[in-house]
DNA sequence: CATGAATGAGTTTTCATTCAT
DNA sequence: AATGAATGAAAACTCATTCAT
């Protein structure tokens, strides 16, 4: 299962697909940047979509870790949350192409999700909005809404970062979003 | 230029490419909508590129305008930010293939946005953020990502709205996503 | 017949068949060109191929009635000889687009030439050529074989002189290529 | 590179193009007469304007070394420069197919010569000419003048022999052409 | 006579996938 | 496992011609 070859085809669709979408992407180049032929892809893979799905649920595995691996041990809501939100920025930085791909992906509607189900990324998410409500911590909001309105803030943060239209440390965005998404849901935050 | 079958392409091409998206879409199935020949799709646009631009523009405008129109006339900061997140919403349901298309092209690599200039909705919000901010309404935020940020949020509780799968008032969603981007951006709202 | 619009779709057509080739060259480009719309073509024409055929018959005249004005009244065979070939020289400058088409289409299987008759201006030759023999002025040669080389001769001094690769005087080539003309055909001159 | 069903597509291509024309012959019907399927041709040529001027050029080349062939080890200039144009008769017998190909092509404007440079078959009359010039043996005209009237009278020679609407033996027609190309340039030929 | 939007058959081109080596 | 030539179905695109105005 992990050839060289293997890798190499993984590493260089992600790449691509991140950098010009799947359906723009052709196999042929993925064996081009794999620097192996066209064929032994399907060596690995059933074909692309099988390549897509594939990676996919890698990726949304490897975003799954580095979300826990940040808040792991942190149990207090707000703290925990912080946490989580700071794991997003991790990963789109350890894994640049999986976090591209992940949200072009997800636009896309080549993956039918499995049923409606939330992927593991929001429930963890979720989960913690949940409990900090249940705790008094959180105002009395829609943990689901809440969750999708600070993934999307902490993605279009990312975007922000890397088109480096604007000078500013890669810090202080970061903070500046954390602080942004608990003044949102913070019970004792009042307007 | 506005031929009845020119019109009856471009809206049968954004609802398809709302719906599957733009490389799955073919423009024969463009055509069969539409009731047209093939053919008839490239006496209107140089093709299928060209299309998709012009759809892009055309959409950025009704947006512009819808956001424009629901803010018409109030300047009081927070005031017309409310209205403009409203504006948001207003443009999803008026034009919801418009809305659902600028969304999903501007994932794709297919538009290369002419330089790196904001488009003209954002400029929209960006300059209410500048003004709050320089009246004291609002805190001390990039405008550029608080806009980004707040964009965001409309969009992903727009989608929240139409996936129906959880059971919330319409005017309740979006009461909630006003406030919740007001709390980010209030200098009032303390944590 | 000859109307303004006929006559710009005769020019154009004809320029833009010399430029770019027949098969090169769309219907619409023609009108573009005249200032006419597409439609119009088919007023005057059954089709672009009776439009092709229009052309090549009346350009094919144009380029007769030039060489029969070239040695109207001489008789001589030697001097007849020299003012056809001047002949070309003079139609090719007189009507360029005409002369390019004439040559153009000859390669092109489109016009089947009426049987395997020659056309009109390569008789006038090989009557030149035939009585030129008969009467002793020219060597025993195969006169449509002789007419052939010679009009060949004048069509790449032509393209010689519009490359402006090298330069030359117009009369400078036109005398040479007669002068070359005449060496092969004349009885007197010995090798 | 050399693969069995690419030299069917040029051989196929070949011969369609030089009975047809470039632009008559549809790459179904390629890839019809090769035996292959119509995206076979798309795997050894960027598209049907490359397999034109790939095939242009390798013509050139079989010409060329015809042409070189013929005059192999002759150094004066007369013998040489007969020895060449019967070298244009050769290639025309040898491969029928790319000489119709290389007139036909040289009219239309599919291929931009590379600059204004001659084409190696014609260089090497030029050489020649220029050679036999300066020794005295031919007349003082200009090279690329003399060299496109005499490869015109060869062309229209092969012509005049396949057309078949006169019974003359090949051999006489060769001679006769010859002979005509040497009166033109020979120093000894006096009017 | 003139127009130009509309047509649709035909053409070129793409690309995921297969298979003999 | 790996290769890469070959495939063919489906896509984008062209353009001579028609016809309602």
């Amino acid at each position: 299962m992990a050839t060289p070859k293997h890798d190499a085809i993984c590493e260089a669709a992600l790449e691509l697909f991140a950098e010009h979408g799947v359906n723009a992407t052709t196999t042929r180049e993925i064996a081009e940047r794999a620097g192996a032929a066209e064929g032994t892809l399907y060596r690995h893979f059933q074909g692309k979509d099988d390549l897509v799905r594939w990676l996919f649920e890698t990726s949304a595995e490897q975003f799954q870790e580095t979300l826990l691996a940040s808040a792991d041990g942190i149990t207090a809501p707000r703290a925990r949350l912080r946490a989580l939100i700071r794991g997003v920025f991790a990963f789109a930085d350890d894994h640049p192409a999986a976090f591209t791909y992940l949200l072009s992906v997800h636009h896309t509607g080549i993956l039918q999700h499995n049923g409606n189900a939330s992927p593991p990324p929001m429930r963890t998410f979720v989960d913690t909005l949940t409990d900090g409500i249940e705790q008094g911590a959180f105002r009395d909001l829609p943990p689901v809404l809440a969750t999708g309105w600070i993934i999307a803030m902490a993605q279009r943060a990312v975007v922000f970062l890397r088109s480096e239209v604007v000078e500013m440390a890669r810090e202080d965005v970061i903070r500046q979003t954390v602080d942004a998404a608990l003044r949102i849901v913070d019970a004792e935050c009042t307007l």
